[in-house]
DNA sequence: GGTCAGGTTCTCGACGGTGATCATGGCGTC
DNA sequence: GACGCCATGATCACCGTCGAGAACCTGACC
């Protein structure tokens, strides 16, 4: 039996959901709140396996109380509903720990869905939540950079990406010389051949490379 | 109705997915291919709406096919099948352009849907994958890191941060010098300030963190 | 099987250029 | 005038380049 907290201001919405998710064997509604400042309270009372939380609330938004929510010890997951997909709300539910973001024009069995997938530990969003997660991670060329760099440091030998990596944390040849048992001196002829290879001028240059490329981390 | 194509080396498995899609009334499988050199050729050929992929195939795998299939005009959504859920699979496959990441234990049911959903211009992933990519962008935001080193930028004056900007971008101290219209010695000024500051011993230490604080990109 | 030439990698010392510190002074604000 | 910010030159430490030797692998050739 998987229980469940409604967080919602508008008692109809809450009596709407609660008469959805209890139309399955399998969900319980074990408590109600009407705003994200009661919520974790009802949470530590109740102890709910899913939370399903607006946003917009009067006192404390569905974002600021899931972040709340999430804090606590052994917390349960959070799906956030709401009737606007703004990418920042989104964003920034997912980064307060949310498990899942549906709009609520979703139908009932996918809502019904959702709790289970979430309850059993995995994700869930709507379709169009999804392909913003997506643009948005496409776009960010991050891990883009990051196979471009990686790519640039397979003409490295192993030794030469030993001292790269050194570099990359930062550290002074000398430094690299005690940790790699080996002179300064020939730390010095490293780093000279990776910035040959990797078309730098400076160790700062291939430091951030190193980072780009994950090498650190 | 919706026109698919069905890529996949193991005629079984493309028979059993055809039969399973068919099973509804608004698709239709127009074609299929058996590796992803196939592939590109078959959508020019057919042009389906969706392609539905396997990532491990002879020749050329899907993620490849998927990126050449998305260089066409016009190109149709691709949602990647496949029975492993590897990170690296999700992210290239996704950066590769699909617009869905099923696994191979997804439901017949789910997957109609899934491909209903794409076809309609949205995106659909296994729950599981989701809560990776989830993972990975709140993680991979690393709002965390760069918050911490945020904070630590605010003992520096403008002046500084400027330096350290462009000492972040791997600049010599003359090269700054002539960017920022001052001697080299003043450069060297501001960023024996910034080491100070920053509680660093050289300059790779603080090119690293200003990456992390986002003051390039 | 020996060996010999060619390449690659790792190692190192010495030299010149770059980077980091220190002390000092000008300039504006309070 | 005390304070914070910016600017500068002298000094010393650190970094990057160069040339060179030792160890190792690889393939060709006898």
């Amino acid at each position: 039996m998987t229980r469940l907290l409604i967080v919602d201001d508008e008692a109809l919405v809450r009596a709407g959901l609660k008469m959805i998710l209890e139309s399955d064997d399998d969900l319980e509604v074990v408590a109600e709140a009407e705003d994200g400042a009661d919520a974790a309270a009802m949470v530590v009372k109740h102890r709910p396996d899913v939370v399903l939380m607006d946003i917009r609330m009067p006192r404390l938004d569905g974002l600021a109380a899931t972040r709340e929510v999430q804090a606590l010890p052994d917390p349960p997951k959070v799906v956030v509903l709401t009737t606007f997909d703004l990418d920042d709300y989104v964003f920034r539910a997912l980064q307060a720990g949310a498990s899942g973001f549906l709009l609520k024009d979703t139908p009932p069995r996918e809502l019904v869905q959702a709790v289970k997938v979430v309850a059993a530990g995995d994700a869930m969003l709507s379709p169009a939540v999804t392909r913003r997660l997506i643009g948005h991670f496409a776009a960010d060329s991050r891990s883009d950079r990051q196979r471009q760099a990686r790519k640039r440091l397979g003409a490295l030998t192993d030794r030469e990406r030993e001292v790269l990596t050194a570099v990359g944390r930062g550290l002074s040849n000398a430094d690299i010389g005690k940790t790699l048992y080996m002179s300064e001196a020939t730390v010095k002829a490293h780093v000279s051949r990776v910035l040959v290879k990797l078309d730098a001028t400076n160790r700062v240059q291939v430091a951030i490379l190193a980072h780009d490329a994950g090498l650190l981390d």
